[in-house]
DNA sequence: ATTACTAAAAGCCGAGTAG
DNA sequence: TCTACTCGGCTTTTAGTAA
């Protein structure tokens, strides 16, 4: 029988942790959301299996409760507070070019400059990425958006960017566009610089991209 | 219905947080300690009450169970942040004089010097307590500890201490042998001065202590 | 391999109520 | 007041199994 999450976490708000409470078993029952008897019943079942005990003075967490709760803060602190930084490694590819027309369209380039402090080189330099999922945390994370716009009657998409530093060398952004033509195994970069000239990069050279998540 | 935790914190520690998961039900099944088919069927209501979502690449959190795990995370925090200090209220009493036979013994003064930068008068003030709890908050906590030994065939037990403000004037330090004489109801501080003296007590006076919980 | 349905058994809930 | 028992009804579980 496992323990009964519900009641730990009512007890803790109650203080129980640190001191016996009063709690009747209707007070309990309606904080809990349940009847008077399942709390009631609960209790026991908690006491039985050494996560709650009661004395004279009311009810209080056990150590073992205690225990429990603490590493499941951690894990909790553990997940939330992850990573703020990730490294994605690739190969440079060659691309669809269709970079060249866009980055230096004037609306997003306003947005580059205003949002991102870039005046980017225009063009991308793609890279295809081992981790997939490396694409997806991204994907996840906000980012900063640029918006996107109608041009000559084409819709232009939203992109997200996160800063970044190509080969621990050059400051850049990794661009998500929302309506990209690549699939999840290719990232877009953008740079003041042109990055293949700069890095003296050619197709296929491997690559590390150091990303801030923010 | 409420959400299920078990089966978040184990999507959560799988890292369906920040992306898709690839966990089979007989898989997740084993984490949650449940059959196959009640893994298949709390994921889907999961699934339905919005708690997470399943794609191509397996199954991930949704933002609402972020928030709420978000919320668990401070809930726990805060509680096991809490409390810092505690103020204990009083009377002082005679006690049982026996302070004035271990306080002094050369062992326990040594680690009074050295883990406490104390050199204590040779008693203890004896306060009964009205708040009980207290006292129990106190044999929670860490606090320094003394450790026991022998002496002369007799055993010590070891002694937690806390460092405490006496009337706000005076510093000095909550101690709770392991072996005490007295119960719950009572308090024994010890001090560099005789406290008796220093702040004009005698029996029946209240007295307060601000103890620093650490 | 996998998921999820059926159906019977097991377990849980809460109204009623005793102490 | 309060807690916790009984017991009928309801829900959840899991073995078996189909897809």
């Amino acid at each position: 029988m496992g323990m009964n999450y519900s009641l730990l976490f009512v007890l803790l708000r109650a203080g129980a942790h640190e001191r016996y409470v009063r709690l009747s078993t209707a007070e309990l029952a309606s904080r809990l959301e349940v009847s008077q008897q399942t709390s009631s019943r609960w209790l026991i079942q908690a006491q039985k299996e050494g996560w709650a005990e009661r004395g004279l003075n009311g009810l209080r967490l056990t150590q073992k409760s205690l225990t429990e709760l603490r590493l499941l803060c951690e894990t909790l602190q553990a997940s939330f507070e992850s990573r703020k930084k990730t490294s994605i490694k690739g190969e440079v590819i060659s691309g669809l070019k269709d970079g060249r027309y866009y980055v230096p369209l004037p609306e997003y380039k306003r947005q580059f400059k205003e949002k991102l402090g870039l005046s980017p080189y225009p063009g991308t330099l793609n890279i295809r990425i081992q981790d997939m999922e490396a694409k997806l945390i991204l994907a996840d994370r906000k980012g900063v958006t640029i918006n996107g716009f109608s041009h000559q009657g084409r819709v232009l998409g939203e992109i997200k960017c996160f800063p970044c530093l190509i080969q621990k060398k050059i400051k850049g952004f990794v661009i998500l566009p929302s309506r990209s033509h690549y699939g999840l195994d290719v990232l877009e970069v953008i740079s003041k610089t042109n990055l293949r000239k700069a890095l003296r990069l050619k197709d296929g050279d491997k690559v590390e991209i150091s990303v801030s998540l923010e």
